[in-house]
RNA sequence: CGGGGCGUAGCGCAGUUUGGUAGCGCACAUGGUUUGGGACCAUGGGGUCGGAGGUUCAAAUCCUCUCGCCCCGACCA
């Protein structure tokens, strides 16, 4: 392609809506344009990365004995009924009506697509398992849509979908698109780690997230460094802290007007803030049932421990809420003398042995030196959330928690679907029994975000090779004179013939100009074709390292095949760090 | 949905407090000088000041409503 004819919109300053590094440069080096929030258009160079990141994906999901196939947006809201994820997913999809008053929808994701033609073209084991994926938008109204490409409302999605007929099968199948997966976002040029997490509203029994660490992620995972334990915060163990506890003589209830706060409680009463209870009430959002939910004081709640436990999202209760259930405001709770009808949850942090203070279910009291014992439970298990230094649980060393950019992830959904849709097949016993599904999505803008959140410099994108928009940029100082176009222009073509994907910066610009395009829009190989010519030389440049080699003319293409060959095959060593 | 910020030329911004009829830098066009890391000089084009209503002799500026974008939170296959 040559840059003069080319729509490629550079910007010498940031925009002032972009906050992290990926949206600025997207921004700037002309990949994407906004046309509203969480909506982009990709212009040529972005979409060319995109491409290359789709490439790769096929090839592996091909390589896997996946099928692609293409599934339409629009979506009558019924088949979402059927599954009751019209409901589960009220907020996030979008719906209109269309001239005939139908309900349609936007699929936010593709199960029920995908199960609605498993019901009606597989019949047989003999006809299981198989693979179908596609590469599509998928719509989702989001609360908030942010960070460039990283968080918006329609986006390109790969999804696969796994059928089989029975667990054996799926395991196979998972551990496939496991191994695709790596090796597709390894050869991309990713960081990333393989953490255990939560299927949310998917459903299903297992499932792993691929993860970039970056400060620019939305998501928090915990790691340890030592055995490789990694795991989304949602879901993530950890051994907690040693603490100490002071010895509660007696039972008694103490005034402690306008004392809320744990912190706040616990200096009053000299106690460490792991012996203070905090008593956090909770609503089950579909039966609307409140629970109370004891931690120590020292610790906080994951809300998604908490919904997985009662099977059912939560939220926190209102003040208000609170208030017409205990008659006691927010900072006075317990479970001692809390009305009978709220379930009462306890941590397992909670020792059992020790004593504790928290609220007398009575204003302006707390009531100190209670056991466990002395209260009904509910029901005890892992409701903590993991905080950073805590020890693994695996081998006791410090884990490490940071925001990490969700990139793919795999689930085992079982037959949730296809049972509730009647998606079934014939065993070799003549049994008919739902298929066991597994999905498995890629966010396919959200590489070229972590890939520039993990490469950027000061000067702009560094890209991997495999997803740069070109691979090699050919920058010609004074294209005014012949001896230089004359030059580039054949280096351009031999390129061209020998299959290189090249830029070819034919603009009538000054060398500052194209020096500092190039740096920005970060193709990886650049060939400077400049007053060096006169010897017979030209300059090429790798972008990542800045190392730069006087070559002879003649002997350019061959370099810049070496070069070239390297930089893919330095991403095959990376491929043995992700391992 | 709650809190905050911002909408003025393609981009980045000043002007709003104190009302007087719109400006700077970049980009763009033309001419000239320059030419290896975002050149310089000159000239020029481009703006219903997000939109609607109101106050006023007069509104980018004051008032009311509304739309949009960004940030924090809530929420989030």
């Amino acid at each position: 392609m040559r840059w003069n004819k080319a729509l490629i919109p550079t910007l010498k300053e940031n925009p002032s809506d972009a906050e992290v590094i990926s949206h600025k440069l997207m921004i700037r080096a002309g990949l994407i344009r906004q046309l509203a929030a969480g909506l982009y258009s990709f212009l040529p160079l972005g979409w060319r990365a995109m491409l290359k990141s789709m490439k790769i994906i096929r090839e592996e999901m091909n390589a896997i004995g996946g099928q692609e196939i293409f599934m339409p947006s629009l979506n009558p809201v019924e088949i979402w009924k059927e599954t009751g994820r019209d409901e589960d997913m009220s907020e996030i999809m979008l719906r209109f009506t269309d001239r005939k008053n139908r309900d349609i929808c936007l699929a936010p994701t593709h199960e029920e697509i995908i199960t609605d033609i498993a019901r009606n073209e597989i019949h047989s084991f003999k006809d299981l398992p198989q693979i179908w994926y596609q590469i599509q938008n998928k719509f989702r109204d989001e609360p908030r849509a942010r960070f460039g490409l990283l968080r918006v409302r329609e986006f390109l999605m790969k999804d696969a979908y796994s059928l089989c007929a029975n667990w054996e099968q799926l395991d196979e199948a998972y551990k496939k698109h496991e191994q695709a997966y790596r090796n597709i976002f390894t050869r991309c040029g990713l960081k990333f780690v393989v953490v255990g997490a939560s299927s949310g509203l998917m459903g299903g029994r297992q499932s792993q997230e691929f993860m970039v660490p970056s400060d620019a992620g939305e998501d928090r995972t915990a790691f340890c460094e030592k055995c490789g334990y990694a795991a989304n915060i949602e879901v993530a163990k950890s051994v907690p802290f040693e603490v100490e506890y002071k010895d509660i003589p007696e039972l008694k209830k103490v005034h402690t007007p306008d004392l809320k706060t744990v912190d706040e409680v616990a200096e009053f009463l000299g106690l460490p803030r792991n012996q203070m209870l905090k008593s956090l009430v909770y609503i089950a959002e579909k039966s609307e049932k409140p629970v109370m939910v004891l931690l120590r004081g020292d610790h906080q709640l994951n809300e998604e421990k908490l919904s997985l436990f009662l099977g059912e999202l939560v939220r926190p209760a209102h003040p208000d809420e609170v208030l017409k259930l205990f008659g006691v405001p927010i900072g006075f709770l317990g479970p001692i003398d809390a009305p009978k009808e709220i379930k009462i949850l306890v941590d397992e942090a909670v020792p059992s042995d020790k004593k504790f203070a928290t609220g007398a279910n009575d204003k302006d009291y707390h009531i100190v030196g209670f056991t466990l014992d002395d209260f009904k439970i509910d029901g005890r298990s892992d409701f903590r959330l993991v905080s950073d230094g805590e020890f693994c649980q695996n081998c006791g060393s410090p884990l490490k928690v940071r925001t990490t950019i969700e990139i793919g992830h795999i689930f085992k959904l079982g037959t949730k679907y296809s049972a509730a849709m009647g998606a079934t097949f014939l065993d070799a016993n003549g049994k008919q029994i739902p298929i066991i599904m597994g999905s498995y999505g890629i966010g396919v803008g959200r590489i070229l975000s972590s890939a520039i959140e993990l490469y950027a410099d000061d000067n702009g994108i560094v890209w991997p090779i495999t997803i740069a928009p070109f691979e090699v940029i050919i920058t010609a100082l004074d294209t005014t004179k012949p001896e230089i176009s004359d030059v580039a222009e054949k280096l351009y073509s031999r390129l061209i013939e020998s299959g290189v994907d090249v830029l070819y910066d034919d603009r009538d610009e000054r060398a500052g100009v194209k020096f500092k395009d190039a740096d920005l829009i970060g193709i990886p190989i650049r060939i400077t074709v400049g007053r060096k010519v006169k010897d017979g030389m030209v300059e090429i440049v790798t972008r990542k390292d800045k190392k730069s080699e006087d070559v002879k003319i003649e002997d350019t293409l061959a370099k810049v095949l070496e070069i070239r060959q390297l930089l893919y095959s330095e991403l095959d060593t990376q491929f043995e760090e992700n391992e």
